[in-house]
DNA sequence: GCGGGCCTTCATT
DNA sequence: AATGAAGGCCCGC
């Protein structure tokens, strides 16, 4: 697995790397899924891995994890509480709706 | 709604 | 280093 060394003293995974990369993609308010995340990520299939590597998630400020959610629509879960989670979320629509207007 | 499959990490040994 | 278990899921039936 190769790894990479940008920053001596923080090891990512190839894998995570690009995840994270999908992850700050995501415009502000808005949300994409755990299979968009994967596809991105160049493995499909990996949808639970996305999930793991979300959570390993050193900074949840600037990477906005909150912004990932199921398929379905639903949240999913959230390491820091879903709770939270939702508060995030309705913050940064809350957010758009003023800018916008 | 339930059950099987997929992929990466982490903990043990 | 190898093996086993678990996890913020997805798809088909």
């Amino acid at each position: 697995m190769a790894k990479n060394y940008m920053f001596s003293s923080v090891r990512f995974s190839d894998f995570q790397k690009k995840v994270y990369r999908a992850v700050l993609s995501i415009p502000l308010g808005q949300v994409r899924s755990y299979s968009w995340i994967a596809k991105k990520a160049g493995r499909p299939k990996a949808t639970r891995a996305v999930g793991t590597a979300l959570k390993n998630n050193p900074f949840t400020i600037l990477i906005p994890c909150h912004r990932v959610i199921k398929t379905d629509g639903s949240l999913g879960g959230y390491s820091g509480g879903l709770r939270k989670k939702r508060e995030l979320l309705d913050l940064e629509k809350k957010i758009i709706s003023s800018v916008k207007i």
